[in-house]
Order: structure tokens, then C-alpha cells, then sequence
DNA sequence: GAAGATTGAGAGTTCAATCTTC
DNA sequence: GAAGATTGAACTCTCAATCTTC
């Protein structure tokens, strides 16, 4: 525990005639690390609620559609994930109650994930605590947090997620 | 493709009345995406080889250490996983002839892993590859690599990884 | 023929339990 | 009794193949 294990990752980069590449394996690595702290803080709140961050995310993401209710495609889509992802938490969190399966009203091919009265309830449970054991305080202070997030924003960005 | 995803989350969860986390929220939900377009280029590069991320954290940690060789434990430690995922990636480390086992020299329990010609090799070309395709443009100019290396440094050393 | 969804196989991670050695 | 490593079970993700509907 005495110096960081990156930095120090990246003086050996450097040592090893890799210069130009050592700012960048140094970012890429700090995200990789900072994505696990991020992650097992959150699993941690969410496993008393039988929840991993995958399916609460799925939640989520019904929670805030309109009528609770999106086909599987878009959420695959929404939460860049493979199809057959999308198909095992939807089947978990049916299996729980928390979502129903429906056909889609227009395409004889699409199914539907509605968000019932208990998967509502759990969604604003479960981000209630992670609200205040994890988002309120992520680490860093109001303006660090604003600029963390515009370089991120611009990786993303870069990488034709949106805009 | 129209708004970005993250901030649009951001706002449905200030109109939900949680207007405190939502910038923690966006945070870390973007690490998590960065995390996961990072993790996807690097696996496309290393597939070739027949690695994963995993397996060549593990390659390049003997590769910088004194005389190619590490505690299994040591390693586990280092790369933040399960005991059980290291035995994992060094079974099939040494299955592929990357890696070997030896027993500790002074502790009986323990078990170290030593880099082969072939693992040492492997992990130079594969190191080669990533540098020219991803370490070395990932997604920002070389003020704001080095803004975001800073941002994601407190974050790691609040949650004392180092430090 | 293409798109939406599901299935089964393969790989990787974690956890609990176990075995050996300190 | 505690630490290092391994094993088997449970879960999740991805990929390729399949089935149904457009």
C-alpha cells in the first residue's frame, strides 16, 4: 500500500520504450479500476434487494418509460448489452415478480417488459439507498464531479454512443 | 442516436426529486459505459492472441516483475480478484504454455507463477498491438488524459487503494 | 431474406467448503 | 487457529444456431 500500483504501471510503459502509449494505458487502466470500486459499492446495496446491477438497471430503465412498459430490443439497445443478456434478467426478474412479459401490440415478433406494482416499488427502494450510500458522495467534490463528467462525456461521445 | 443517454438519466433523476445524487449518479454510470467501450477495443485486439483482459493483466504483472515471477496470492491481490479467478486464468495461462508453476521457495503453502519464453513472448506482441491501437488515442487530447488521470487518482486513493 | 427473441454451449467470476501448511 | 490455494456450485455474459414473424 505504498505507491500507486498505476503510476507505477506506467513508469515501467515508459521504461519499456512504450512513451508515447503509457498516458493512455494509465487512463484506460484507472477506469477499468475505478468502474470495480464503482460496481461492488453498488452490488453490495443492491444484493439485499436481490438485485444486481444489470437487472436494477432494467428496472430503471422501465421505470422511467412511458407507461413502464419498452420492448426487449431497446433496452438491449438503451443498455448495450447482448439480446440473450436482455432475455436472462428479464426472465430472473418475471421469475421475482418485479416485470411481466407482453406481447407487442403492433409486431407479432416483439415482446414487451411491463414493470409491475412490486418491480416499481423495489426501483425506488432500491435507489433510495443507493442515493445515499453511494451517489451522494461518489468520491470527489462538485466541480471535480462536473469535469469527470464532460471528459467522460467526450470519450463517449467520440465512440458514437450519441450525439 | 439523438441526446445522450446518461444525462437524460440525470434528468429524470433530478425530476424525481433526488436532485443531490444525480450528479453522483451520472458519474458513475458513466465510468461504467467508458469502462465497458474500453474493455471491448482492448478484448477485440487481444482475442487474436487468445487472451483476455484478464489473463493479460496477469501476463504483463509477471512480465514487469523481478525474475518473471509472482505469489498466485500476490497476483490476486494486486489485480483486485477472487482467489479463485486467479487459479482460473493461471490454469489456462499454464495450459497454453504462458505461464508455469513453481512451489514457494520459503512457504510451503504458496505457489508462484513464472512467465515462460513463450508468455513473455506473447505478452510483448500482444502489448505491441494494444498500444498501436488503443493505448495510444484513447479518446482525448493529452491535457485533458492527464485532467482525467488526476480526477480518477482521488478516486481510487479515497477508497485506499494506495496512498 | 431480415429482424426480434430464445436456447444451449463455453468462458469467467464469486462464494462456500476443503485441504495443506504455517 | 489462520493463511494460501483449489474445487464445485451458482450466476452472468457472449456467441452461434434456431424459430417465428415481418
Amino acid at each position: 500500500l505504498a505507491r500507486d500500483p498505476i503510476e507505477q504501471a506506467r513508469d515501467n510503459w515508459r521504461a519499456k520504450g512504450w512513451p508515447e502509449a503509457a498516458p493512455g494505458m494509465a487512463v484506460l487502466t484507472s477506469v477499468v479500476r475505478v468502474n470495480q470500486i464503482y460496481v461492488a459499492r453498488v452490488e453490495a446495496i443492491l444484493r439485499p434487494f436481490g438485485l444486481t446491477f444489470a437487472r436494477y438497471e432494467a428496472l430503471m430503465l422501465l421505470l422511467f418509460s412511458r407507461a413502464g412498459r419498452l420492448p426487449l430490443g431497446k433496452m438491449g439497445e438503451r443498455l448495450q448489452v447482448h439480446p440473450a443478456s436482455v432475455t436472462n434478467a428479464i426472465d430472473r426478474l418475471e421469475r421475482d415478480g418485479l416485470v411481466q412479459r407482453e406481447p407487442h401490440p403492433t409486431d407479432g415478433r416483439g415482446i414487451l417488459a411491463l414493470l409491475t406494482p412490486a418491480g416499481r416499488k423495489l426501483a425506488e427502494a432500491a435507489s433510495a439507498r443507493l442515493n445515499a450510500e453511494v451517489f451522494d458522495d461518489v468520491g470527489l467534490a462538485d466541480a471535480e464531479l462536473s469535469q469527470l463528467f464532460s471528459l467522460l462525456k467526450e470519450v463517449r461521445r467520440r465512440d458514437g454512443d450519441f450525439s
